[in-house]
DNA sequence: ACAACAATTGCAATCGGTTGCGTAAAAATA
DNA sequence: TATTTTTACGCAACCGATTGCAATTGTTGT
């Protein structure tokens, strides 16, 4: 097997007798180098194989053209495609994307962002632990002009960046169709977290909804999860179906929750949606697989991406950092399928 | 805002009155260092809120203690358990994940290879796209010395590390399962790809199963698909329920095909499991959420993901590149749920 | 033919850790 | 006390691309 050295300008100025600051304006284009000149480089550069050295160029510059993306796991649903839109638009502009996962764990997230930071990321989109309660581990990032977008999970008090849908809005929306759907007495489960809150906010939409109904805000129908898990999700339901009544409608701030209390209540003999109605969030996959087909409310996550992605790169070509650090909504709607059919 | 410039190892060298060799020593535990100057150093560079430049180090040493992933998309539950599981394994030995996407393109492949070798990764974990049809692009990293392991989809004929499981045995189960459940008219679904040849050696377990029970392979049972979408299962699930007799069963090369043909076994009035049974393969999410429960065979992702993770981190120690090319195989087994049932 | 200017290319410093080698000071040995 | 050995640290080159400024060559104008 041949020992390759990597090929650098060197050895290109090295073999056409030019210099290396010759050969590296040749390689992009520019103005002052002649045409001539440019195609041979260009040419010869091919031939050799070579490969420019990313770390030279961005510790020299201190800019990398990378992206640092912190997220809580990549096996979620809505994040994978989060990250999948990240990772289009950043292509498109040539940028480079470094995933990192905090499993929902602050100390994890604090040495993922010290990484990034090691690594001189361009800029950083992230979306918050559950367990964070702190964002100090960001100063670095705004410390030194590092645009930084959080997504979905946002901390409420930070001067960022920020693509979020409108949780309140849309756990009204969920609701409101419910009731439309013709429920009266509609459950609601949740979770706690300060910083990422999101589904508090869902859960102001819910009460809202219920109240320009005129219906009761009862407390027992409002139940508090550790985690947002199937086997959370399905204690809850049990613990919903032990009522008498039973509630006739459930908003899920999660699609899993959804799917949870769709099979408890399919176990224990309860038809969805005559007995009992069901609305989703997020429009995961298996939002079309269950049977019925659970109603759900729409997360854009691949335009969130997108969306993040792109205000990286406008800030950095921009290089004001000055810029408004506006939050961006997006756009979330019902998608009423099988679950809460009348 | 206050404008930190990045706080490099001269100036805790300056604040010490030391040489940045002896700082840069120091931080890493250099035994020619004295324990009192460590700890000084240590804490000064705590307190003057000092992270080491990665690309500096990298720059020097060669070496950048990164990995690179290339899969086709981190969207597919069996990939983001991959991903996930060479994180865990990479993080305990500090080591920095870069996931690129080549959305099974053959072009983008090239290039997220060329940008992986720009960006003087360690080492890289790759699952080929599907049009990949020749490996060049990798020789880049051989040529190297650079470990690289290929994932699942792995070129046949490429001296290097491979972490599979045997598709071939796999398929051979899942079929003698439907045979064992009574099946004896059973269809399969594959697709075309000469590399990543998985599919092909599942085909194969399936055709040499029914041989081993005497049973005729019928070429109308089985259908190749262009992708394996849910559209395409769909299509293909028609076909198979358009024959008289229809039969009575079906090995699926993904649960996701799989979970096409029980849709649409259900909406022509076809039962699963007493008139169609159905194996798929994977052990996604859906396969469990679906009604009735789907039988699979498991693909341990996660595992994948830390063995290959452990065998890039161990030739890396180790540093001799004569090491055999060992090709790991990882265990499959069948899981038998509902849509198989007798 | 010569100044003035434009078009090209070269020189050398720079980014921030790392490391081989040299050396001064302290400790051990003769 | 003189000499050898350790211990602890400094010097300076190095990795490879970038870029401000100097230098060279080629063009144009008068």
């Amino acid at each position: 097997m041949e020992e390759n050295k990597h090929v650098t300008i060197y050895d290109i100025a090295e073999r056409l007798n030019l210099a290396t600051s010759t050969i590296s304006r040749a390689l992009k284009d520019h103005h002052t180098i002649s045409d001539k000149t440019i195609k041979k480089v260009k040419k010869t550069a091919e031939e050799m194989g070579f490969v420019p050295n990313t770390l030279a160029a961005g510790l020299r510059g201190n800019k990398t053209r990378t992206i640092g993306v912190l997220i809580p796991t990549v096996t979620q649903p809505f994040l994978s495609s989060l990250i999948s839109g990240i990772e289009i638009t950043a292509q498109k502009s040539d940028y480079t994307v470094i995933i990192m996962q905090s499993h929902d764990s602050y100390e994890e997230e604090v040495n993922m962002a010290k990484s990034l930071y090691s690594n001189r990321v361009s800029g950083v989109i992230c979306s918050l632990a559950m367990e964070t309660r702190d964002t100090a581990h960001f100063h670095q990032f705004s410390n030194n002009n590092i645009p930084l977008v959080f997504v979905d999970r946002v901390p409420k008090d930070y001067n960022t960046f920020r693509v979020v849908i409108d949780n309140y809005t849309a756990g009204y929306k969920a609701t409101k169709h419910l009731i439309e759907q013709g429920c009266i007495r509609i459950a609601h489960l949740t979770a706690g977290s300060e910083l990422g809150n999101l589904y508090n906010e869902r859960k102001r939409g819910y009460i809202e909804a219920l109240k320009d109904h005129n219906i009761e805000v009862e407390e027992e129908l409002i139940i508090n999860l550790n985690s947002v898990t199937y086997e959370d999700g399905v204690k809850a339901s049990n613990a919903l179906f032990d009522l008498k009544p039973i509630p006739d409608g459930l908003f899920a701030p999660g699609d899993i929750l959804a799917v949870s209390a769709v099979q408890t209540a399919k176990k224990r003999g309860i038809k969805v949606p005559e007995e009992f109605k069901v609305i989703g969030f997020n429009n995961d996959p298996i939002s079309q697989i269950i049977d019925p087909n659970l109603s759900t409310i729409t997360h854009p996550a691949e335009k969130m991406g997108k969306a993040a992605a792109e205000i990286i790169i406008k800030n950095l070509m921009s290089a004001k950092n000055d810029d408004a650090k506006e939050i961006t909504f997006l756009n979330t709607e019902v998608l009423a399928r099988e679950s809460t059919e009348k």
